[in-house]
DNA sequence: TATTAAACGAGACGGTACGTCTCGTCTTCAA
DNA sequence: TTGAAGACGAGACGTACCGTCTCGTTTAATA
C-alpha cells in the first residue's frame, strides 16, 4: 500500500512488500488474483460479500475496451455499461480509470512472461527481451501499458503503482540475472545496474511509445548484441 | 503537410518536406518560426491577416500552462483563458491541444540545443545526450514532452507529428555523427544505426517517462559509455 | 404525451388525456404538479428518484429569469447558473428552454384563473376575458407567453405542446360556456365556436404580441361587447 | 427615423412620416424600393455607390432562407453565404436579421395587397381579410410574418418597426374603410375603432401565430360575418 | 485622367451559448 | 453491505454565430 488512498482495498499500491516476497496480491478476488500463496477473502462485518464476477466482468470489460477503442474510449461510464456494472462498484474498488486499467493488464498479463533458465547471459537476456517485446508486439499489452503510461503522465498516483508493481516487479527478476552474470564474470564488476537494465529495456519503451521504428525479432537480436558487448567485462 | 488535415495552415504536420531538408516551417508566424530559410506569410487571398501576436500569445500561454498545471490542468479552455482568446482561434490553427502544446515546445525549445563538433564520437555522443537531459531535468521541457507523449497515445496525429517535427529532426542529426564514426573507424562497419540510436536515446525517454531513476549527469556518463563501448568496431 | 419524445418524463406534450380530464399533471414533482387527483410519482426501477427541489428551484428561476432578463437574457447556462443546477439536469427533463418556460408558466399561473360562473353569456365572458388581460398585464405572464409564443415560431414541439397545455387547456372551458350560451339562446344555432372563440380572445393575443394598443380593461369591454353582439341569435 | 438609430440609412425604422403620407420608403435601393415618389439616392462624398445588386441578392437570399429553413436557419452567416456577400456588407445596411427580414418582407409582399373599392363594408372587409388569409397561408409571407413577430418579441426596434411600416400602414387604410362605413351609417356611431380592427385582425393574426385552427376561406367568412353584425349601428 | 473615399468579398478575432460527454458523488431499491 | 440504476453538480468538449475588426480589391464621383 501506498498508503495515500484512504479506501481498505484499492487497486493501487500494494508494491514494496510484494517486491521483496516476488508475490503479487491483486486486489482482486481469488482465482484472478492470487499467485502462489492463499489468501482469505477479508470477511467483514456482515453484509453481502463482494462479488468475484463482478470484478472479473470489469477487468475483462476493461481489457476489452481498452484493445478495442484505446485510451480515449476507455471512460469508467462506458466500462460500466460494457460490463453491466453501476459505475458506483467500480469507484468502490479502483479510484481512476488508470488503476483499473493497471489491474486489468496486471491480471491478464501477469500469468504469463517467464523467464529462460540458462546460464548464459546473453542468451537469458535476449530471451526476455524477445517474450517482453512479443508481447508488446502481438497480445493486447502492447497497448494497454501505452494508455497506462500515458495516463501515469498525469497521475501520481498510478505512476508510482505501475512503477511498483510492474516494471520493479519485473526489474527484481532482471537485477537477479545481471547480477550472477556479473558474478560469473560475464559483465563488468563496476556495472551500474540500474543503468544497464535502462539501456537494454529503455529502446523496447521507447519503440513502443513512439512507434518510429517497430518491435521486430531483429531489433531484438541487435539491440541484445550491442547491450551485452556493452556491459562485458 | 501531411496531407490528412485540411485546413492550410494547420498545427499539425509539416513533415515529409521538412524531414528532407531538415528546414522546419512552423505554423506561427515569422520570426517564432523561421530557421534559416526565407519564407513567405502564405498570402492567401483577401480576408484580414493573420495575427503573430495572438498566436505568440497562444503559445507562449500553453508553456506556462503546462509547466505550472500539468497536462490534467491543460485544457483548451483554460488556455484560450490565460492567452486572452477566444477558444475559435485556437481550434481555427490547432485541431487538439496536443498540437498546441507541440507548436508551443517546438517553438520554444528548437533555438536551442546545438551539437557539439568534434571528431571523437564518444565525446560528441556524451555532450549531446547530456544537453538533451539537462533540458529534461531543468526546464519545463520534460514536463512537456512527456505531455506530448501522453497526449499522442490517443491521437495518431499527434503521434506522428511529434515523431516528424521533433524526433525525426533530431535523429537526423544524430544519424550523421553515428555515420560519420562509422566511417572513421570507431564503429562497427554492420551497425544497424536506428537500433543503435535507441540504445542511447531510449533509456533517456524511458526515465523522463517512467521516472523511475532520476536523469542524473552520471547517469548520462555510464550509459553513453556502455553504449559505445557496445557499438565500436 | 405527443409520444414524440422518447424520454418517459420529458418537459413537452402530456396533452390529450390531460385535455380531456381537465386534469394537467406537470412534469415537476408532487405538490408542485397535482392538481385535483393522486398520482403515483411513476417509480422507474431503482436509481436515485428525481428531486423536488431541484425541478421547483429551475421553474423558479426560469420564472424570474424571463420576466427580468426577457428572452433573449433567458439561456439554459444562465438558468442553470440561477438555479445552482447543472446543465445537465435540465437537459435531462426538458428538450430545450422553450418547454422549461412552459412549464414554468403553466405551474405558477395554472393554479390561478377561476372562471365566473354566471348565467349570463356576456357578463361571463367579459369576466373571463378581463382576467386573462390582467393577468397578461399586470404579472409576469405576459411576457412570459411571449416568450413562448415566439419560440414556438421556430419549435414544432413547442408548439404543439403549448396548443395542447395551455391554449386548448382554456378553450376547453371556453368552449362549454360558449356552448352553454347556445342552448339557453343567448348565442346563434349555427354559430362555428371556434372561429367565435377566436374572434375575442384573437384580439388580445394580437396586442399581447404587438403592442400597438394596449390591454386596457376598456378594450375589454368594447371587444367584448361587439364580439357578444355578432354572436347572438 | 426613430432616431434611435444612428446610422444614416439603417434598415429599420422610417414610420412617422410615411404613415402620414402614406408612401412607404425602403432602405433599399431604386426599383425594388420606390413606391409612387421620386427619392434622391442621397449621395454622400465620392466613394463607390451602393450596390444596387448586392442590395436585391440579399433580400432575396433573405426570403429564400427564411422560406426554407424558417426562423432557426435565418442566420447573418448563412445569409451572406447564400447571397454571396461579406458579412460587413448586411451589417452596413442593417442593424439585425430581423431588420433584414423585415425589408425582405415587405419588398417582396408590398407590391400585392390591394383593397377593393367597394361602397358595401362587409364586402369590403371580407375581400380584404381574404386576400390577406390567402397571402399569409397561400404564399412564403406567412412564414416570414411568423419569424419577424417571434423576433419582435425580443428586439424592441423591430418591433416598432414592423408596427409602423407594416401593421400601421394596413391599419391606415383599414381605418378609412371602417370610418367611411361609419360615416354612411353601416357603423355604428360610437365605434371604439382600434379595437374593432383588431376583432378581425387579431383572430387572423392568432391562427397565423398558433395554428391551432386553418386559416381557411371559410374562417373569414365567418370571421368578418360576425365582426360585422357586432359593429354595425 | 488621376485621386480618393466608400463599398465590397473575405475572413481573422474575442465572445457567448449551445448541446453533449464524462466525471465523481449521492441516493434509492433489491438482493 | 454489496451492487445496479440513475439523478445530480460540475465543467470541458468542439461547434455555430455573433458583431467587430482588418485586409486587399473594385468602383465611381471629384479634382
Amino acid at each position: 500500500m501506498t498508503g495515500k488512498l484512504d479506501h481498505p482495498a484499492r487497486g493501487i499500491g500494494s508494491a514494496d512488500a510484494e517486491a521483496a516476497s516476488g508475490v503479487h496480491r491483486m486486489p482482486v478476488m481469488d482465482g484472478h488474483a492470487e499467485h502462489g500463496q492463499a489468501e482469505a477473502p477479508v470477511q467483514r462485518g456482515r453484509g453481502r460479500t463482494r462479488d468475484a464476477a463482478t470484478t472479473a466482468a470489469i477487468l475483462d470489460a476493461a481489457m476489452e475496451q481498452l484493445t478495442e477503442k484505446g485510451l480515449a474510449g476507455f471512460t469508467i461510464e462506458g466500462l460500466a455499461a460494457r460490463a453491466g456494472v453501476g459505475k458506483t462498484t467500480i469507484y468502490r474498488w479502483w479510484p481512476s480509470r488508470g488503476a483499473v486499467a493497471l489491474d486489468a493488464f496486471l491480471s491478464a498479463v501477469e500469468p504469463q512472461v517467464p523467464y529462460p533458465d540458462t546460464d548464459d547471459f546473453a542468451t537469458a537476456l535476449q530471451g526476455q527481451v524477445l517474450a517482453l517485446v512479443r508481447a508488446f508486439r502481438d497480445t493486447p499489452a502492447g497497448r494497454v501499458v501505452r494508455a497506462i503510461l500515458a495516463e501515469a503522465q498525469a497521475d501520481r498516483d498510478l505512476a508510482e503503482a505501475f512503477r511498483a508493481r510492474w516494471l520493479e516487479s519485473r526489474r527484481a527478476t532482471g537485477r537477479a540475472v545481471f547480477r550472477k552474470a556479473q558474478e560469473s564474470g560475464q559483465l563488468r564488476q563496476d556495472l551500474e545496474i540500474e543503468t544497464a537494465i535502462d539501456l537494454v529495456y529503455g529502446a523496447v519503451y521507447f519503440r513502443l511509445m513512439t512507434d518510429h521504428q517497430p518491435l521486430s525479432d531483429e531489433f531484438v537480436v541487435n539491440l541484445t548484441d550491442y547491450a551485452v558487448r556493452g556491459l562485458r567485462a
